[in-house]
DNA sequence: ACGGACCGACCGACCGGTCGGATCGCTGAC
DNA sequence: GTCAGCGATCCGACCGGTCGGTCGGTCCGT
């Protein structure tokens, strides 16, 4: 059901404007009228390509899911290390903030904004793809690949380098997505200290351990 | 100006309750009806507190502002770890969320419903705290204590291990905030990877570089 | 009597959504 | 060739409702 092509044609465009105006102006401070005068037409138009304003925002939710839960699914059924797919996530998640600008302000601040089914559906989703993600750190730590003692914290923080973009990430910056997938994989599996500092230091105790070129 | 010990007394008590609607059903979703009711008043006494809506989102965002910036400049001027510096901001954002239910996802999402003069002050304290991180991991670099090859996008990485709490941290959830910033900043200055595991893997090479204890 | 706290009633603006009708491009019968 | 018919697209005008904010006045402690 809801069709997996997608939304196409007109309605893509439609969508496409006011992922734009939603994330520039905001939700509420988005007039129908302005997303139609975006799109060339007027409202009474509008209303005739598009059920209503919360459609819209549905639409716009499920263009991400679409976007990055297949190709994770695919991932876990590959035999590749959990950092591996962890990486590929990352990339994914900055290709999203880079080919559909906009979208992802409005699938993280207007999820309240949808209807009651389409909300439990979204939710359904967003939930299979963090538990995908937890099941991969998971996973990790029991091969040995990684030291993960809370999953959940863990996912959580991967969640954050990642998402956290749709706050500060231009699609027009001088790094690529890519680029800056991978720098916060890497970070996010390696982390930022220097080799050779141990890794088990408390506050306190950090001050001695400090140069080593 | 704007007083420096902040908001006290009964406007105090009604930026809370207003934070927490605002948390709960969103900043447009609540009226000020609402608000006048959370604190047991009708909507003309409120005003009599109280400018404007702005006002009140004003206050939640200063009061944010006012918890964190002050303590990280003191840090600063501290001789400590760059690394410790990362330690305690992470414990000052997880702790905000811990005695501030609300604010944050005010201070993140309603930005844009400040009036014009506390949207320039505020900017301009959120634009300090993000470089006085900038700049401690690009000391960290040059002492050696840390390797950040680009110190913006690995701020930006922080700030979304931390920020992103707002999405997902409940003040009484299985972990304090204590064990989550801990945990968080362990993951970001460590990474998920065991040790042992090379450095500089790519993806397919990794399956080999497995176990340790 | 004075000021701070409070409230019922009200206003103007805006917004999501609707209605009835106009226009346009295509199809097919003749 | 043309023209009736039809569905898709479009729009001016309008509605119901909500919301931020105001006004005039009451109540109460000092």
């Amino acid at each position: 059901m809801a069709g997996s092509k997608g939304v196409q044609g007109r309605q893509a465009e439609i969508m496409h404007a006011a992922a734009q105006l939603f994330n520039d102006r905001g939700f509420h401070e988005t007039s129908m009228e302005d997303v139609a005068a975006a799109v060339g037409i007027k409202k009474p138009s509008l209303y005739h390509h598009v059920k209503s304003k919360a459609q819209i925002v549905g639409w716009i939710h499920d263009e991400c899911v679409r976007t990055v839960l297949p190709p994770l699914m695919g991932y876990l059924e590959e035999d590749i290390p959990a950092s591996e797919v962890l990486r590929r996530v990352a990339m994914d998640i900055f290709g999203l903030l880079d080919s559909h600008p906009g979208y992802l302000r409005v699938y993280f601040e207007n999820h309240r904004d949808l209807d009651a089914r389409s909300k439990t559906r979204i939710t359904k989703k967003r939930d299979e793809y963090y538990d995908a993600v937890r099941r991969t750190l998971q996973r990790g730590n029991e091969s040995g690949e990684l030291v993960v003692e809370n999953p959940n914290l863990a996912a959580m923080a991967f969640f954050g380098m990642c998402n956290w973009g749709y706050q500060w990430y231009q699609a027009d910056g001088p790094e690529s997505a890519a680029e800056v997938g991978e720098y916060v994989w890497s970070i996010y599996t390696a982390g930022v200290l220097a080799p050779g500092t141990s890794r088990l230091l408390d506050g306190a105790a950090t001050a001695a351990a400090v140069q080593s070129a």
